[in-house]
RNA sequence: GCUCGAAUGGUGGAAUCGGUAGACACGAGGGACUUAAAAUCCCUUGGCCAGGAAUGGCUGUGCGGGUUCAAGUCCCGCUUCGAGUACCA
């Protein structure tokens, strides 16, 4: 009986549901273990066998430790809401959760096909009400907190306000969006519209003016992350900047705690200095100016204190409100237009321009050094967002202010021992300080380093400015003008937005007659028709149109795609609890991830959003642990392997790729389901488009080979494999092994049917280890030999360490060695096979639940225990002989065993020649492995 | 521009701490079985040279140097490719 995989997988895919084999609950007897793959947002194309790529290494993993005694937590979920299931249905007409529901069950299809151990009782969908409960739930936590810069954490909003009562802004140390100062009397002779707005300075979830990527096509704002090379990540749309109200994360606050959890962190260097690149920290200085003939004064922040001397003009960004303050009247219209003309360009224009621009203001600044004047200007190539909005230039030693200079004339002025600013800046941070002494300052004679540092204490002690560190990490804009996303629980009272009751959520997402914004270019839940807030009944209600009754609108933005996946693993532990986000003990016994397996492309976005809401939650005491992925796991991206035809010009004829050199040859992307090891099946091909009906061909021995490429994973290429297919063709068990012998799991690597023939062949090897011809099992007891022993132990040697460095390809190499041998030496010892099984069991867990089954086992192989190896079945017979020269034992030598008795002579020879170079040493010991001295030991 | 990573046969990739480079798999070639095909099994397979053969020799991990008894691995200098990021003052 051949090894039939179909009825097998069949057979356990059902067995595991019915059982619940894979569900698990808190055993505070056991270790816990929580794994974790970043879940997916079912698109509406299905999986690819790209996809499972990290939730196969996962699942190894997560077996693995399972057989180890761990409690294991492996959830699965999706990530509901997004943009393409709102863009059809905006097409359509489709409602988003018809669509998205949809392709969640082609999703789970398509997962249950491949034999995951995820506990489906514990799945979450973003979209979901009792799920986004929480999401909102955290909102109005962080509306009602502030960050506490003293104590490094978040704090409830009334203490704020209870300092603000007692001392206004006088003492206060929290993060803030700008440097506000009033007294306790300011503040309580403010109305409570002004209070809210002024509370928003401090609030961690707040409403800000912000400058935000805007984007028109898509007709919403963007986070950072979200934008790319000036164009939007979703659809490649321009972005423009705009000041928008909108509500943020005060994600700056946690900027440098973001920063130093990395430290603590498992995760790969690569994508940790991707995020400290990010959170760009940078020690500087604050420095303030005043400006000419007026009371006016500005701050700047520079990195380079000691260029001082080397002033020449300052610049503004075109939307910092000083460019209005400091605009005389002669060159108001001037600023004007150029503020007007930098405000059409797209993020994208800003930074593709090579030729600076910009436009004098008409005021001039006094530096505090030398008290020299000098022009102030307005250019774009300065940026509102870092910073104060406003640089000192130093042309001589940074480049952007060298090429501005050049462009208007202005004058260079070199502060550097010996180097030459004629043709280009000197930027670099080294020399010797020269030109820079003022009346009771100077820096000569100082390296650039010394002088930072004395230009830092000389600011703070002359009160001119402070050292300051900076973070590029900016706030995250929290609105989208979208419909398929989390309602805000927000709604507005007279102006001023209130939460609705904690006890009230979730806010359920209200029906729309259409999901394009409104005439009035409000967003689409404009078009709801129940939408306010009725604080008596504390429901929802019609719009506010009704008589007689206190009814607010509600928030018309919803949040953006990461809100809902920023806590999602903390759900899994608890997915059922409608009374707290996750129970505390719960969160007590898991804790946190201690391996999370999703590509690089998050690493700014929810890599960074996510460990942010954590660090929230566990200061207000929601989550026990502050960092929330304890080690992570980066897949590569499978890419797809292209194939093609060549058609000879004008004709219906096709060259088969070696004879190709020969005609004048378009190349055809070639659906690689019709092709096989690059041989086209040719009667498919005919059949896949009508104008290849009548196709005729050049072969090379009889085939028709397709030239190959390797390019992304698409429907346009022809290249999409669905893993349905390879597990129709071949069983998940070998898509399994294939999709992890293909290579290191970090690594990015086409996908290439060609090899999956040996992962089918190998465990078809291993049915045959275990079957006579008849399909009758062969094992006997007690039959197992030295070489069984050896073959075996090798092998759980090799396993077990590969397994905990992630090394599948080399773990799955070592079974078909290991199932080779145990076929040559023909063994049949039941205790040896029985173990054999068990390693298989998370690579290839169908055939080994049928094998261990066979082996007469009642329970689950999952529930195997791990073998451990032996070391006395590994050691190598190594000899050691004694070497005599001239009749004296000079030294002993351990030789391999399988050395000749010339390589001994020879080894024996060159030990001597050896000693000749070691002056007074002696040769205590020589290791000699075949053809090569290895080691020799002196004294 | 900056940061990080990579480069090994026809292909994907092995090689623990510097110690027999090319494991394992694919592909290719040859053979066995078969009326035939598929499937399966066996042999060969980095390159060059010598030999009837077993076998032996040389060469070989992107390029050029260096350290070492010994370098794919360590150091210095390049080249190419990939990823991320960019007026961040």
């Amino acid at each position: 009986m051949d090894y039939n995989f179909k009825d097998i997988e069949k057979k356990w895919q059902r067995r595991w549901a019915e059982q619940h084999t894979y569900q698990v609950t808190e055993d505070p007897a056991k270790p816990k273990y929580y794994v974790l793959n970043m879940f997916p947002y079912p698109s509406g194309a299905g999986l690819h066998v790209g996809h499972p790529l990290g939730y196969i290494a996962s699942d190894i993993y997560a077996r693995y430790k399972r057989m180890r005694g761990y409690n294991v937590l492996n959830p699965m979920g999706y990530d509901a809401y997004g943009l393409p299931a709102e863009q059809y249905a905006i097409q359509t007409g489709q409602h988003p959760a018809i669509t998205t529901e949809e392709n969640i069950n082609r999703y789970r299809r398509q997962l249950d096909n491949i034999g995951f151990c995820f506990d489906w009782d514990r799945e979450v969908r973003t979209c979901e009400p009792g799920y986004y409960k929480w999401t909102q739930w955290a909102f109005q936590k962080m509306f009602n907190s502030f960050y506490c810069n003293a104590c490094q954490q978040a704090q409830p909003i009334e203490q704020l306000i209870a300092h603000l009562e007692k001392h206004g802004t006088d003492g206060l140390n929290a993060a803030q969006t700008e440097e506000l100062k009033f007294t306790a009397q300011e503040w309580n002779a403010m109305n409570e519209q002004e209070k809210s707005q002024t509370l928003m300075n401090w609030r961690i979830a707040y409403l800000g003016d912000m400058v935000v990527n805007w984007c028109p096509k898509l007709g919403t704002v963007l986070a950072n992350d979200e934008v790319v090379e000036g164009v939007s990540v979703r659809g490649g749309y321009p972005v423009v900047q705009k000041k928008m109200k909108q509500w943020c994360l005060r994600v700056s606050a946690y900027a440098q705690r973001l920063l130093d959890g990395l430290d603590t962190i498992d995760w790969t260097e690569s994508i940790k200095e991707t995020q400290r690149n990010w959170i760009g920290r940078s020690e500087g200085t604050e420095v303030v100016f005043t400006v000419k003939d007026s009371d006016q004064t500005f701050t700047i922040f520079t990195t380079r204190a000691d260029t001082m001397f080397g002033v020449t003009f300052m610049v503004l960004a075109p939307e910092s409100e000083l460019v209005d303050r400091l605009t005389t009247p002669a060159q108001r219209e001037a600023v004007d237009a150029y503020v007007a003309q930098t405000k059409k360009k797209t993020e994208r224009d800003r930074q593709m321009a090579t030729e600076k621009t910009g436009v004098f203001t008409g005021s001039y600044a006094v530096n505090p050094f030398t008290g020299k004047e000098v022009p102030i200007w307005v250019s774009d190539y300065v940026l509102a967002g870092y910073g104060t909005g406003a640089i000192m230039a130093v042309p001589a030693h940074d480049s952007r202010d060298y090429a501005f200079a050049k462009a208007f004339g202005l004058p260079i002025i070199p502060l550097i021992e010996g180097c030459d600013v004629s043709e280009e800046s000197f930027d670099a941070k080294e020399g010797i300080v020269t030109n820079s002494e003022g009346a009771d300052f100077s820096l000569n004679g100082l390296t650039v380093k010394e002088a930072i540092a004395a230009t830092k204490k000389y600011v703070t002690e002359k009160g001119l400015g402070r050292v300051k560190v900076n973070y590029r990490l900016r706030d995250a804009i929290f609105s989208r003008q979208r419909y398929w996303g989390e309602p805000f629980p927000v709604y507005y009272d007279g102006g001023i937005p209130r939460m609705i009751p904690e006890e009230c959520l979730p806010l359920e997402l209200p029906e729309v007659k259409k999901f394009l914004p409104t005439e009035t270019g409000e967003p689409p839940l404009g078009n709801a028709e129940c939408w306010a807030w009725d604080t008596e009944q504390r429901c929802v209600t019609e719009n506010s149109r009704i008589d007689n009754k206190v009814v607010f609108p509600l928030e018309l933005n919803t949040m953006p795609g990461f809100a809902g996946s920023s806590a999602y693993y903390l759900r899994y532990m608890d997915a059922h609890n409608d009374k707290a986000l996750v129970d505390k003990a719960k969160d007590e016994y898991w804790r946190n991830v201690d391996l999370y397996i999703g590509g690089t492309e998050h690493a700014t976005g929810h890599l960074i959003y996510s460990r942010f809401w954590n660090k929230f939650l566990y200061d207000c005491g929601y989550s026990c642990e502050e960092e929330p992925f304890k080690k992570l796991v980066n897949q590569g991206m499978i890419q797809g392997r292209s194939n093609f035809v060549y058609r000879i010009k004008d004709t219906n004829t096709f060259v088969s790729f070696g004879l190709k050199k020969q005609y004048d040859v378009t190349p055809i992307h070639v659906d690689v389901n019709i092709v096989d090891n690059d041989i086209l099946d040719i009667d498919a091909f005919k059949a896949w488009r009508p104008e290849y009906n009548d196709a005729t061909f050049i072969l090379e021995n009889g085939k028709y080979v397709c030239g190959w490429a390797i390019e992304k994973m698409s429907k346009s290429m022809y290249n999409v494999v669905n893993p349905d297919h390879i597990v129709e063709k071949y069983g998940a068990d070998t898509l399994r092994l294939y999709e992890m012998f293909l290579g290191p799991i970090n690594q990015s690597k086409p996908w290439d049917s060609n090899g999956i023939d040996g992962c089918y062949r190998f465990l078809r090897r291993v049915w045959m280890l275990f079957h006579d011809r008849d399909g009758h099992l062969v094992t006997k007891e007690g039959t197992a030999t030295k070489d069984n022993l050896k073959s075996l132990h090798k092998l759980i040697k090799k396993v077990s360490t590969d397994i905990e460095v992630f090394s599948y390809n080399t773990a799955i190499s070592a079974f078909m060695i290991c199932t080779n041998e145990l076929t040559q030496q023909k063994c049949t010892d039941k205790e040896v096979l029985q173990q054999f099984v068990a390693l298989l069991a998370p690579f290839a867990p169908h055939i080994s639940e049928e094998l261990w089954e066979e082996l007469g086992h009642g329970t689950t192989v999952c529930d195997a225990q791990w073998p451990a190896w032996d070391e006395q079945y590994l050691q190598v017979d190594s000899e050691t002989l004694s070497i005599s020269f001239n009749g004296k034992t000079r030294f002993t030598m351990d030789f391999a065993p399988d050395a000749s008795n010339q390589e001994i002579e020879q080894a024996a020879l060159a030990a001597e020649e050896a000693q000749k170079h070691l002056a007074g040493k002696q040769i205590v010991k020589v290791i000699v492995v075949p053809h090569r001295i290895v080691n020799i030991v002196v004294k």
